[in-house]
RNA sequence: GGUGAGAUACUCAAGUGGUCAACGAGGGCAGACUGUAAAUCUGCUGGCUUAGCCUUCGAAGGUUCAAAUCCUUCUCUCACCA
């Protein structure tokens, strides 16, 4: 691996990057004499619950990893009690300690699947910031001009409209950049939207007199599972990463192949040369789509749990969906006999009303133990049942 | 502050007295075809044991045998003017 292999990988799927001189001495710098250099990341306390989306940066955090990058993780507990200016929600509540420290935790166990822990270093922005009391702050502030404070996309169209802005949106940039400044950072990584923020890094940097200025690379949004919204819970579009293997393994496999390409851009830890290879494959017929898409799930898969699960929920997946055998583990629930169909697809938590219930009984979609229900006012009898809506949803019936 | 326009189901968007649980599009669900891919075609898309009933068209009242549709008040959004 040379230094422009490496350089490659470090641009790989990024949106843009700002100062890729300094990368390039930096990575040059590692491979002749093998010296470290910082990369700094930031992540807002109140998220824990990780999903793929938010696993293109710490991705990319591991690529640098690989090149003689340390990873400043920065946890941001005291900027996640201003709020950014771009968040939706105007005011955020406070977090006390506990929960900060709790967050935390729950980062670290999901955050080192890709990263490696000795490689990085976890800080959090208050042991600073706390300490910088009110002469430090107006120290800070007088870095920075309000005329290119409101250069920033957000703040110029708010002032243009007349919405209000409050001051300490202002200050918000400043700490985040004040951040790179204690940590002496080489490079900062974030999310295109943070563009503003990651620029006032470099700026301070300069205006304290730090003897460099952090690169900037930022990385693009990762697409949900339709290919279209990006990836987030709201939409439920999403792969989570501490969801179940199985429906991790599904959930890939069920992505459109071209959205494929972009998850291993993105997502996978193989290299450039690796997927190009992939790709011609496809290209010319030798390689099969799904097989290489069967590949990434196993990969992610594997990420988060172990080689073996992920084995194992290839394996579940091809019984379920290819032989249309009945998974291995389903849902039970138990009822007094005599009762109407509808009634046990409710229950059991198949269907969320009777109307659907109805509906997808009369689109043939509902079967019992393999046979399609015909009839609309159907009554199970005593006995076991595997009944199922769809090609996905089970449920083991007992009828006493 | 003035004037005008608007608020309809997950979203966009028709409907301006009964035939309206409400056209159409998107999305979603299901079926066919497949590789649970895409594309395509078909059906469904408020709730409820459902030939029936109940609740919905910004909110509250009113007119009427009958209102998403007419009247009154209120709330909010948008456009133009100051």
């Amino acid at each position: 691996m040379s230094s422009e292999e490496a350089k490659r990988e470090i641009e790989r799927g990024s949106s843009e990057i700002i100062d890729k001189e300094r990368i390039e001495f930096l990575l040059k710098r590692y491979f002749d004499s093998g010296e470290k250099y910082y990369v700094k990341a930031g992540f807002d306390p109140t998220a824990p619950d990780l999903h793929l989306g938010h696993t293109v940066l710490l991705q990319k955090l591991a690529t640098f990893q690989k090149y003689g990058g340390i990873i400043q993780f920065l946890i941001g507990d005291f900027t996640a009690t201003i709020g950014d200016p771009t968040g939706k929600s105007e005011t955020r509540k406070v977090l006390d300690v506990e929960q900060i420290l709790e967050n935390a935790k729950s980062y670290k166990e999901q955050v080192f699947k890709i990263l490696e822990e000795d490689k990085c270093e976890v800080v959090f922005n208050s042991s600073w910031l706390n300490k910088l009391g009110a002469s430090g702050i107006v120290e800070l502030t007088t870095r920075f001009n309000v005329a290119r404070m409101l250069e920033r996309d957000d703040f110029e169209k708010r002032y243009k409209a007349n919405t209000p802005i409050s001051i300490s949106e202002f200050i918000y940039p400043m700490l985040q950049g004040y951040d790179s400044v204690v940590l002496n950072s080489d490079i900062e990584i974030g999310g295109t939207d943070q563009k503003f923020n990651l620029l006032m890094g470099r700026h301070l940097q300069r205006s304290y007199d730090c003897k460099k200025e952090q690169a900037i690379v930022m990385m693009p949004i990762l697409e949900g599972l339709d290919g279209v919204q990006k990836m987030s819970k709201s939409l439920d579009n999403y792969i989570g990463v501490t969801e179940n293997p199985n429906d991790m393994y599904a959930k890939i496999l069920s992505i459109s192949d071209e959205l494929m390409w972009r998850y291993f851009e993105l997502l996978s830890a193989k290299t450039i040369k690796e997927i190009e290879l992939l790709k011609a494959g496809v290209d010319d017929g030798s390689l099969h789509p799904k097989k290489i898409k069967e590949e990434l799930a196993l990969e992610i898969v594997e990420r988060f749990y172990s080689k073996k699960i992920s084995l194992e929920s290839k394996e579940e997946f091809d019984k379920v969906f290819s032989q249309n055998a009945i998974p291995s583990q389903i849902d039970e629930f138990s009822f007094e006999a005599p009762l109407w169909i509808g009634k046990v697809l409710l229950d059991s938590k198949l269907e969320n009303s009777t109307s659907q219930a109805i509906r997808d009984i009369n689109a043939g979609a509902v079967k019992i133990d393999g046979e399609k229900v015909e009839d609309r006012d159907f009554q199970l009898q005593k006995g076991e049942y595997v009944v199922q809506v769809g090609k996905r949803k089970f449920a083991k019936i007992i009828m006493k």
